[in-house]
DNA sequence: GAAGCGACTGGAAACGCTTCCAGTCACCAA
DNA sequence: TTGGTGACTGGAAGCGTTTCCAGTCGCTTC
């Protein structure tokens, strides 16, 4: 009854001192079938009172498989990610998963994950947050036997849940058109570490200006890094066009959170002069007032787990490829354009 | 030389294999000494060409420790937090240690989590992230031999790495009366699961006005939750009173941005009509303008895993309390008092 | 030339579980 | 009674390492 002995109890102890054999004693704690109700309570009984706990070491190395996910994340620090990743971590707590954290930061960091595979022979599965894993790295966890899943960004592969990009787009600069603005521009962002790679958000801002008739002014956009000095950087060019936009669509709310910091350093106000959207909706996106589209990454991470665990399971995953849904909050950094000369 | 074969390949086989006995085989790879070079390199070849790794419950098993680190954390998907773990991350991966990641909400699941102790058996040290472990619980995993340290929150009974609140306040508070505002309120927040901790960042608010004989103004302090939508509420209180202050110290960088909020919709810009210092150096101020007192959590993360491996080396940590530096940076919202009747 | 030494080696004995296999036992149907 | 069944049980054989122990071997050192 005193706390915790220092001394190491292990099954064999547990099971003399339930006057039962060893095999007992292990189905008992692991409540495998085949035991006698008293016997089980008995076993379980000695085994609290002696805070005895099975040693993850022995019971896998016997049991053949590791119990572990490896999460790979490129910017924990981030919110998107470290909100997928408090998704991801509920669920699988709640399966009795075991979590490793893998930090990778930039691309060649990837690269090396993949390449070494420190989680080797670690985990039963990989789940990779907000990026994209190649073929052949995917192919190489397979022939390892370690499943894969991708929280956030899309692809074709392996299972993955994320949003639409193009919807969530569309739903952002059909606001500003709705609205009547008809000179938008775009701050398109890409990863400063793999810059050739297509942005997934743009083809959403092309498709609804074409929608409606409205002919896209190549000089109204401009492509930077994702970061938000980028942002506030991309939007003086735009500030500098002979004759700038009215609304901007930003790639991200970071994005746009630096295209109004620019603004506002030229005196002019989001919404009653230059109208700006976003797309996350960050938590501080609420209270800087701006307009965006919400996605929820800590419910991709939820999603992603639960698919996960179907896949550990041994069933397939209902769905390759899960698209969570998006919705336009407005807020005061949008409204209708200034009327010229006003 | 083609890849990974599915069939599991064991010590034994590359022992076997390099024609060495089991035991050279397993000191070779763990490069223990006694081992002939040109054996060594024999068995490292083999392994290779087999992509053999050797399977980490048995040698955990065999070796007795398990060479991994629980991370206990509140809040993953907020800046803070989550830079704390990138900076552990990077260290405790650089000396071959595997991170286990808990991330528990509120205050009871942290109890839960002590109580429990789902890490148990699991990890040679647990790192909890911005916040204190009671004293009773400390003394729970001292007896299950489990290090403990904290990266983020002072306390006295175990080792931990953590700014000086005091020092912060200071600098953020004496900044305000140096630029020339006396009339300076406090949006002091608290942790709305345990609303009766003192707020350690209050403290050096009083002691800054005390030195400079401004009188404490008591409906000038505003206490609520640490949110940012609480620091707007709070902002909003202010603005209610008959004689409003001209400048605000917020307990953190998005209580300032709660409180900017509620400026800019009264029509107030800040800076120039009411001045707003905040404490982290978030990376959203820069984007805000906000000024505000900087502090480095990753690098609060890199000095505690640093200590937490001297500990698990059986060192005494050298010091087993680290204060890093904060530093005042000042921005846009921040400004000298405007004259009265201006 | 015997003894001593140090570098290296092979193999067996843990490490603490899970699971398979061979029982034992009570009970029921024929 | 006999045989069959099914529920339960004990113990042994792994699981894949690490490490200890007992050597072997080639050199020194008296």
């Amino acid at each position: 009854m005193d706390d915790a002995p220092p001394t190491k109890v292990t099954l064999v102890d547990i099971a003399r001192m339930a006057g039962v054999g060893v095999g007992t004693a292990s189905r008992a704690l692991s409540n495998a079938k085949n035991v006698a109700p008293s016997t089980r309570a008995r076993v379980l009984r000695v085994a609290e009172d002696h805070h005895y706990v099975v040693s993850p070491e022995a019971s896998r190395l016997a049991r053949g498989n590791t119990g572990r996910v490896a999460l790979v994340v490129p910017h924990l620090s981030r919110w998107y990610f470290g909100s997928v990743v408090e998704g991801l971590d509920s669920v699988l707590r709640g399966a009795d998963l075991d979590v490793l954290l893998y930090h990778v930061g930039g691309v060649s960091d990837r690269h090396a994950f993949f390449d070494k595979l420190p989680a080797r022979r670690k985990v039963d599965a990989v789940v990779v947050v907000g990026f994209q894993v190649e073929e052949a790295e995917r192919l190489r966890l397979e022939t390892l036997g370690v499943q894969i899943v991708a929280a956030g960004g899309q692809t074709a592969t392996y299972p993955s849940v994320h949003i639409d990009d193009h919807v969530a787009s569309r739903q952002a600069v059909d606001h500003l058109i709705h609205v009547g603005h008809t000179r938008i521009a775009m701050l398109e962002a890409v990863d400063p570490d793999q810059p050739h790679l297509p942005s997934t958000r743009s083809p959403g801002y092309y498709e609804a200006l074409a929608q409606v008739g409205i002919d896209v002014d190549p000089t109204l956009v401009v492509t930077a890094p994702w970061g938000g000095e980028d942002g506030a950087a991309s939007m003086s060019r735009l500030l500098g066009h002979p004759s700038p936009p009215t609304a901007v669509f930003a790639h991200s709310d970071e994005v746009a959170l630096g295209a109004i910091r620019t603004l506002r350093r030229a005196g002019l106000e989001p919404g009653r002069d230059v109208s700006v959207v976003g797309i996350d909706d960050h938590p501080l996106a609420a209270l800087t007032d701006l307009t965006t589209v919400r996605q929820d990454p800590a419910h991709q991470g939820v999603l992603a787990g639960r698919m996960l665990l179907e896949m550990l399971d041994g069933k397939e995953p209902a769905e390759k490829s899960t698209t969570v849904d998006t919705e336009l909050v407005v807020r005061g950094s949008t409204a209708p354009p200034r009327r010229r000369h006003a």
